[in-house]
DNA sequence: TAGATTGTTAATCGATTAACAATC
DNA sequence: TAGATTGTTAATCGATTAACAATC
């Protein structure tokens, strides 16, 4: 029962919570940390450590009942809980994101679309009304929204942060190609720099042997 | 001029060329390891460590020319090359991705679509025709392509990437919400875990005081 | 009970940071 | 030359892996 659980390890979560999820719906019913780990390319080790950074979900001498565990990481993940959610920003994707069944699924309930853009304003995009970005602080007070999407231009990017955070949001999802900073959570997706990534190690692993793959 | 490169430094490495690029767009002729390290919120020793895996950039008692530093970074992402690209899905992310200007912008060229959906082969989509994915091995061939994005429906990415890879791919970007493996580069873009980490910090980071950022 | 596998402490490994000689 | 800052070696720190006693 760890104090302090490093990114690391938080970054593991999402993937034990997708394989569990996978393994629950095959009705595999228990898991030890040696198949798992050799299942997910991992360390047998690893995975009791970061486990145990949130209690004890094993039994001794069995392994980890799939559907406990399964729930446990959903709950540390918050997952089981419900988020009003905006979307600033409703281009390419800030369209596919309003469309997104990802969010949804996993307790994220979208509310708000903004832009600055008079020929979006009223229209409707995933059955929800594009409102002016004005309109956005009071809408996140009076909606309760705790998540804030950007889907803007770079330029804009930080003010929209700035602006939802002092409306009350809990935690930003920034899309634009730039690191948003805030006194909350931000998840930075930065699709540009995996491309980056992608783009240097296309130029690179031709000289190394079977790169497979990374992360 | 270190031999192996890794995964850490290259992850910064797209950090490294959006700051130079904001500077030298600036005006900015000539910049520090200490004074990068100050704006970017990294160490100067780390700096000069990851600039020197890849050759001596700076100049003692100078420092760093910011243009001839962001060109080598160029260089060393392979932004400066092209590559034919090619998107199978053309669902709400496809066809964000099939209108993303990161592509163009970066050596990405997108020349095909391909889909399922009856309803969308033939339509044209950013400018592209959408073709069956039946169609896809030749194309690749044909036309030289040497990367193939994946926005298709979890079922079908691996599959997908299987068929790219054999057809001559030489990396693949993945956006299905599952790990595919090749032997070739992959970056899995995986969006919904970037959301369940964030979940995860909406849930928990209440108890810190101030998280800020991360990364 | 014997076997298996966890939870947890200890050892190892790699990445980050500090220090400093080289040199512009 | 003196000052500044790199390139690089050494020290530190944290994360991963191994080991093993606890226990189901």
């Amino acid at each position: 029962m760890n104090r302090k659980v490093s990114e690391a390890v938080i970054r593991r979560l999402p993937r034990y919570f997708r394989h569990l999820s996978m393994l629950n719906n095959a009705g595999v019913k228990k898991i030890s940390s040696r198949r798992l780990a050799e299942q997910m390319g991992l360390n047998a080790s690893q995975i009791r450590q970061d486990f145990n950074c949130f209690g004890g979900f094993g039994q001794q001498g069995y392994g980890y009942r799939v559907e406990t565990l399964l729930g446990n990481i959903k709950a540390i993940l918050g997952i089981d809980e419900t988020h009003n959610t905006v979307i600033v920003g409703v281009g390419n994707i800030g369209r596919a994101l309003a469309n997104f069944e990802g969010f949804a699924a996993n307790g994220f309930v979208i509310c708000g679309l903004f832009d600055t853009a008079t020929e979006l304003i009223g229209r409707e995009v995933a059955g929800l009304t594009v409102r002016h970005p004005s309109e956005m602080k009071e809408f996140i007070v009076e909606n309760r929204v705790s998540v804030g999407v950007i889907s803007a231009r770079r330029t804009y990017a930080q003010s929209i942060a700035d602006e939802m955070v002092a409306a009350g949001v809990k935690g930003i999802w920034n899309f634009a190609p730039i690191d948003v900073t805030a006194p909350v959570p931000v998840e930075n997706v930065h699709m540009n720099d995996s491309l980056y990534v992608l783009s240097y190690k296309l130029t690179h692993d031709a000289d190394d042997t079977a790169p497979d793959n990374e992360e």
